[in-house]
DNA sequence: CCAACCATATGATAATTGTCATTGTATGAT
DNA sequence: ATCATACAATGACAATTATCATATGGTTGG
């Protein structure tokens, strides 16, 4: 095998393509071109021609949508292994949502005529891939489920959260997020996003310094996510 | 070919095995179970553990989420091609929604094990479940993502469009969920749909008797839909 | 440097939606 | 038959959220 192939050393190689030998690995090898994006670059534009089968090596992004007004809904945010490019992908000519970098970020992409031929030449990766799919979706109706079940703070609350816990791992860190975009994900006006992070300023339960926020008080912010 | 094997003749045959052949198809002619089920029965629960494939022969179902407390919400309404067992199934050992029979309907029941194994085996028919479940998933994000635009109105006017258009192809149908479970779908409270249904009465645009609906002024409905 | 712009922040007020109470009607069980 | 229960409907009121105005600090482009 061609040795300036670099997917063997991919840390997502075993996503997809564990299952991959020879001639399909060297396909990939070949044919795939990573990018990389810095903070607030766009990745992928709505209603654009599908080409790619793009995924994410590292950073943070979010998927989001546009719909006529300028006004934005973001639909999830995405790490690494939680795999992005997927909806529409299989189904549509163009991508009917958007992606942007949240932080420097690096993608890789592979043309959809050759996952096409490869899944259609390998049922293990296929499989592989719908339990992805099937992840991704499960993923995001979820939690969009969730959040419509709360309230302002419990939204706000539970996104902190989900960063603390999922992203950052620590209960500092910076938000990759400006408050409009919070208020774009959890469905509220920016003027009730701060001001719910106000509150929670004043009640002790945050730090905030501008992007950066300490979660002080972790027990009452999950209190207040669950609603209560 | 045995002769008693139904499936040739299935409606939705093209849907995912337009593709097999012989052995395959006889797999799944002998292993698949039809079900009957009449308007309200449960035809999936939640937490259940996942055994079978299911797809829709006949009917209208929803599909929805109870969480702990008792207050239920309806994810998306399921017509057959819609599909319906698809999110999870690839994914998770059990189910993270419920379904439930709107209409008198009809399933069609495949072990997940023949799934898998067929699927490992046959590429081009993983493609066409990749791409029925991008669809899938896109269509209940895409529409979750619309109502959220909306006000309560609508939110209302967004559901009878739908009935109307989608599902009854008529200007006059029965709704086939109660004013509770349209707030489960809309997210708004039971009153309050009702409250708007009372008000496109009085302004002409309904005429309601019960379950029926007629639409009389579908042009300010849509109007009202897309929010004016 | 200054103007323009954007993000953050806060208050006052309006709009929207939820909650609670009450009524009538239909349905099903015993 | 009657009781319990669920659904539909409406009003009064409370809670929640949006809108608008205004202010401040930071950043960028000319």
């Amino acid at each position: 095998m061609d040795l300036s192939c670099s997917c063997d050393l991919c840390d997502l190689k075993g996503l997809f393509f564990e299952n991959l030998e020879g001639d399909q690995l060297e396909m990939i090898c070949s044919g795939k071109v990573e990018k990389e994006y810095s903070q607030g670059e766009s990745i992928i534009k709505e209603g654009t021609q599908i080409r790619d089968f793009t995924y994410l090596k590292s950073g943070l992004v979010k998927l989001y949508r546009s719909d006529n007004s300028k006004k934005e809904q973001i639909i999830t945010i995405s790490k690494p292994f939680d795999y992005v490019s997927l909806l529409s992908v299989f189904s549509n000519e163009r991508y009917n949502y958007s992606v942007a970098a949240l932080e420097d970020s690096v993608t890789c992409n592979i043309k959809m005529e050759d996952i096409r031929s490869i899944v259609s030449n390998n049922g293990v990766l296929a499989l592989n891939l719908l339990k992805r799919m099937s992840k991704v979706a499960d993923k995001i109706i979820l939690d969009t489920l969730k959040i419509r079940r709360k309230h302002l703070r419990g939204r706000v609350a539970f996104l902190l959260i989900y960063f603390s816990q999922d992203v950052y791992f620590s209960s500092e860190f910076d938000l990759p997020l400006s408050r409009k975009e919070m208020a774009e994900y959890v469905g509220m006006t920016t003027e009730n996003v701060i001001r719910s992070l106000s509150e929670f300023r004043k009640d002790g339960i945050l730090k905030i310094y501008g992007k950066t926020i300490h979660i002080v008080n972790m027990d009452t912010l999950k209190s207040i996510a669950e609603f209560g």
